[in-house]
DNA sequence: GCCCAGGTATAAA
DNA sequence: TTTATACATGGG
């Protein structure tokens, strides 16, 4: 992969397992736009950043090298060898192979904790398109103004709403699991910045102290901002698609499908979830309207 | 109008 | 311990 630059634009050729439109839109994160074909403009950071993709070219700007090295680099996770992840968890394993064939694009984002968390317990019972909205209100209201979109608030910013002001901006019955959470963070009752040397189980007893904040909505934190690459989000999709290809048609629960995937894909587990997810939400595995391609 | 959405808390059995 | 239900909102 070579890397070219002048002032406000990076081009990054040749990439492997990079395509943008999976990595935004296979769910692990909110704060994006679609402008055009493989062209989308995204918040993160702090920043506003467009990114263009045109097959393996990839063109960010505004971005200087410094800001590449510094935080876009990391956020793309783009020192990890993607093809070794799918040869490992795709081995002796033909619907693995589907699904990674047809998601092979997709990148695990390494995102701020404190807004994944705010993000995915803003996704509880709800559909994609809404908890963009939720959030994208919520950063207008009480977010920096960064020119062109508003930067996600931080946990000063928001500690100045009340449950009632959270409310007021759609999110339903999560208003009060959003001021819980703010209130947790505020107290230091639970920590998320630091936590590279705590187990995903210690994680997940730490993190579900906070009232709306379950296994899921764990899970999806760690595994989106806290590197835990092992554990396996398992929502409506996963259960689905697992159920229809993994266990023959029959219905099975969480735990089932937890263990069965730690005995698969070990610590590569997260991995293989999103790539689950992407296929069978996008071809609708699993549903009477399921696509065929 | 109905069903569903990257679930969880709470009550009841 | 497991199972049932409420929860706010809006897209399809």
């Amino acid at each position: 992969m070579n890397l070219r630059e002048n002032d406000t634009t990076i081009i990054l050729e040749k990439t492997n397992n990079f395509n943008i439109e999976q990595i935004l839109e296979c769910g692990q994160c909110f704060r994006f736009e679609k402008l055009g074909d493989m062209h989308y403009k995204i918040i993160a950071f702090g920043r506003v950043l467009y990114i263009k993709q045109e097959n393996d070219t990839i063109i960010m700007y505004p971005c200087t090298a410094e800001d590449y090295e510094n935080i876009w680099r990391s956020y793309f996770d783009m020192d990890r060898d993607y093809d070794e992840i799918i040869r490992r968890i795709s081995q002796n394993d033909s619907i693995m192979q589907s699904a990674c064939e047809y998601a092979k694009g997709i990148r695990i984002l390494a995102q701020q904790p404190y807004e994944c968390l705010l993000s995915f317990i803003i996704s509880q019972n709800n559909n994609i398109p809404r908890i963009k909205g939720i959030i994208s209100r919520m950063s207008e209201k009480y977010g920096v103004d960064l020119g062109e979109g508003y930067a996600f608030p931080t946990l000063e910013q928001l500690n100045a709403a009340t449950e009632e002001d959270l409310f007021g901006l759609r999110m339903g019955f999560r208003a009060k699991y959003i001021r819980d959470c703010l209130d947790r963070l505020t107290a230091k009752e639970v920590d998320i910045e630091n936590t590279d040397r705590l187990t995903a189980e210690e994680l997940l007893s730490e993190l579900t102290k906070i009232k709306g904040v379950g296994q899921k909505v764990a899970e999806c934190t760690m595994l989106f901002s806290m590197g835990k690459r092992e554990v396996f989000p398992t929502d409506v999709w996963v259960k689905r698609v697992m159920e229809q290809l993994y266990f023959n048609g029959e219905e099975t629960d969480i735990k089932t499908i937890h263990s069965f995937a730690r005995d698969k894909w070990g610590e590569l587990a997260g991995y293989a979830q999103q790539y689950l997810f992407y296929y069978a939400r996008t071809l609708k595995i699993g549903t009477d309207k399921e696509k065929t391609k």
